[in-house]
Order: structure tokens, then C-alpha cells, then sequence
DNA sequence: TAGATTGTTAATCGATTAACAATC
DNA sequence: TAGATTGTTAATCGATTAACAATC
């Protein structure tokens, strides 16, 4: 039982994603085959990295023609598990929260948003996007009725540690946290933090390195 | 000029800003001095890579005391170039470049969310949590006058890379890119792509292999 | 056929972790 | 003082990149 929580290849499984955009856009084209190189081109990327990014998903290429398009779709859903369907919720029905579950993409990723659930008496009975809110002390109920499997957590950051064990006690066991706060879940729950902070911090130093390579140009 | 977009430490730049939030609220509780253990362990991680980390900062601890909360916030935001306010504009006022809009923390980090562009006549002219928005054809005179420095692009995905385009033209050198495009710029613009599918592949990955562990438990 | 592209094996690179003397 | 914590140096680990024979 070592590792249970450390996923193997996560550089590779974070770049699959990119490339199924790419490939389902050549299969839309009627497009049979498509090369790591036009792919890695596509990105700009090295044709090594596709190459063994995309043999993890166990798809084997032919020498000369690439990847046969139609198998390779096939084979990146399966892997990233986005051939089946997961009903999810959103809680915390704000602008966040509206948004994702507004983003069709995530259907055609087998994540179906079924219920949002909030505090605000104000937003509770109305409904986004097809989604109802629902109130919050409802999860218990409404959660096992629905058979939701992950939570989708965009409350504010005060509230994201109480929200998440009312998440946990409905039986929901998947969180994809997209608030600051780190959760504290007990063993057995799946928790991915989507850290919008951490994309800013990249993009800040970024900024200074390339004010300072400018300057350098001189 | 190699490596001109390679930014070093990238892992530890990400880990940083959980750090600050720790030691931030350390600090707003009158700490003076915060430990590297300390830190680890609200974050269940090693405290030897927390040490790392800070190391980059240039902040020096006291062995048996730790790391000076103040010191260290001003050594972190500094490094992150949070310590300077950069104007941003918004492009592409829907759920989510409203959501961002809002987030009060991004103003904590010098990003100040100045105006917004959409190309839906209902949503010009009216202002969303304190900010105007704008014709997206008005970008070339509007970001000189204010200054915009960073555009934070949310429109739908097929209007990504002409959306870019336009940025570029009105003088904007960075990008936060929301969209699951990969933008094509010219030499020169910062680019950071926040990319919530290969946040949701690896949710996914993750609760397979959970899954699976749970199976094996019996 | 000739050559583009594959999968594999090996080399390199960078990040994480370990070990430990220094020290407040 | 004793011991917790630091910064540094070395070891390990994992991911990326290079090299290349196999092949359609």
C-alpha cells in the first residue's frame, strides 16, 4: 500500500489533454493518421515527448504514417478514464462556479455537472446553465439520490474546509478543489487542487525575466 | 539567448504562493518567526523541500527559530514580482472572466483587473464587480490609455487565437491564458496557459487508481 | 526503393530527498 | 546546555532528451 497517492507520469497525463484537442481536430477532418511529429509541431513540443507521452495510453504507432487517428481518440479516453460518465456537483454557485458549469468541453469529457448546491436563499430554487441549486444543507439528502462521485468546491476560500467535510460526510469521495485552502480529507478521498495562485506566480516571474532579457537586448 | 522561456525552479515558484497564504495568516496572528517543519506539515509535504524553496527567495532562517514571518512575506512577494501592481484586462467578460474579476486575492498579488472586452452588445457598457466593460474592437485605444499590462483571456476556444491577436496589436506583451488553445505569439509575449482539462485528467487518473487500490483493499 | 517515423535503449538533465555539520 | 532547525553538500529519483535500429 505505498504510493498510494502518488500517480505515476502526471507531466504526461496533464499533456494527453493537448493532444486530443489536436487529434479529435484531424479526426473532425476525416483525417486516418496523424504523426508525434505534426502533433509535437502543432505545440511546440519535441516529437520525442509525444512519442512517449502517447505510449502510455498503449496505442501503437506505424513507422512512416503516424498513429491511426480513430484508435488514438480511443485510446487517450480510455486512459484518462474520460469514457465513462462521473456525475459531479458544483458547490458554490458563484461566478466560478456558473462558469464551469456552463463549459461544455467537460461533457465531452465524461463530467456531467447534475446539481449545484450554495447558501445564498437568494440563488437556491434557480437554475444555470440546466443545473439547479439546491441549498447547501441538502447535500446529504440530494447527493445519494442523484449518485454524484465528485464535487466540484468553488466556495470562498473561509468556508472551503467545512463545505469539503459536509462534501465527504454525503459520501462523495472525489473533490476537485478550487479553492486556496488545502483540504484536509480523510484517507480514501481523491482531492486534485486546481491552483489559479500558482498559474500567477508563473506568469508574474515570467514577466520579470523577460522585462530583464528586453533590457538585456539593448 | 538560450533559454530565454525557460523559467528555472518552476516546481518551487508554484509551491510558494501556498506558502505565503500559510505564513500570511502566521503573520496576521502576531508569529514572529515561522518553521519550515511548520510549514510542511500544514501542507503535508517535506520540510526539506519547503527549505529549498524559500532558499530561492534569497530569505535567510535562524536555525532552531525559523524564518521571520515578516521578512519572509516581502521576501516572497518580492520574488514574485507581487510586490508590484501590473493592470490587466479581461477578455471576454462571460462566467469565468467575471469570476476572475472578482477574486479579491488577485488585487493581493498586484493584479489589478482595470477593464473588460466583450463583443456581446448586452454586456457593454455595464460593469462587472467595479469593471467597465468595453467594445473588444476599442482594445487598441483603450489599453494604451490606461496601461494595461497583462490580458487575462477567457473567450470560447474558437475565438482564442484571433482574441490574441488583437491583444497583441494593442500593444499587451502578457498573457494569461485561459482558453485550450495553444496561442500562437510572436517573439517576446509571456504566455502562462492555465489548463483545467489536464487539471481534470488528472482527477480522473487519480480516481481510477483509487478505484482500483480500493478493490485490491478487500 | 528511400526516407519519414516509429519504439526502445541509453544518456542527460533537473528536481527531490537524504545526510549532516553549524548554530541560536 | 540540549535539541530543534537551519543551509549545504551529496545521493537518489524521475522526467526529458538523444541515438538508433526496425519498418511501412
Amino acid at each position: 500500500m505505498v504510493n498510494k497517492n502518488k500517480v505515476s507520469f502526471g507531466p504526461s497525463i496533464r499533456r494527453l489533454p493537448s493532444y486530443l484537442n489536436i487529434i479529435r481536430s484531424s479526426q473532425s477532418a476525416g483525417v486516418q493518421f496523424i504523426s508525434g511529429t505534426a502533433i509535437a509541431s502543432e505545440l511546440n513540443q519535441e516529437p520525442i515527448q509525444v512519442r512517449k507521452d502517447l505510449a502510455i495510453t498503449g496505442i501503437i504507432g506505424k513507422p512512416k504514417k503516424g498513429y491511426p487517428v480513430n484508435e488514438l481518440v480511443m485510446a487517450i479516453d480510455h486512459f484518462l478514464g474520460w469514457d465513462l460518465v462521473h456525475k459531479a456537483i458544483v458547490v458554490g454557485a458563484g461566478n466560478l462556479g456558473s462558469a464551469l458549469s456552463g463549459y461544455q468541453e467537460f461533457k465531452n469529457h465524461g463530467l456531467d455537472i447534475v446539481a449545484a448546491f450554495d447558501t445564498d436563499p437568494s440563488k437556491i430554487g434557480s437554475v444555470i446553465h440546466g443545473v439547479p441549486i439546491h441549498p447547501l444543507d441538502k447535500l446529504d439528502e440530494i447527493v445519494p439520490r442523484i449518485g454524484a462521485e465528485i464535487a466540484i468546491l468553488t466556495v470562498p476560500f473561509p468556508f472551503a474546509n467545512s463545505s469539503c467535510e459536509s462534501i465527504v460526510k454525503a459520501g462523495i469521495s472525489s473533490i476537485w478543489n478550487f479553492t486556496n485552502s488545502k483540504l484536509k480529507v480523510p484517507e480514501g478521498i481523491t482531492v486534485w487542487r486546481e491552483d489559479l495562485s500558482s498559474g500567477y506566480a508563473m506568469l508574474s516571474v515570467m514577466m520579470k525575466l523577460a522585462q530583464k532579457s528586453a533590457v538585456e537586448d539593448l
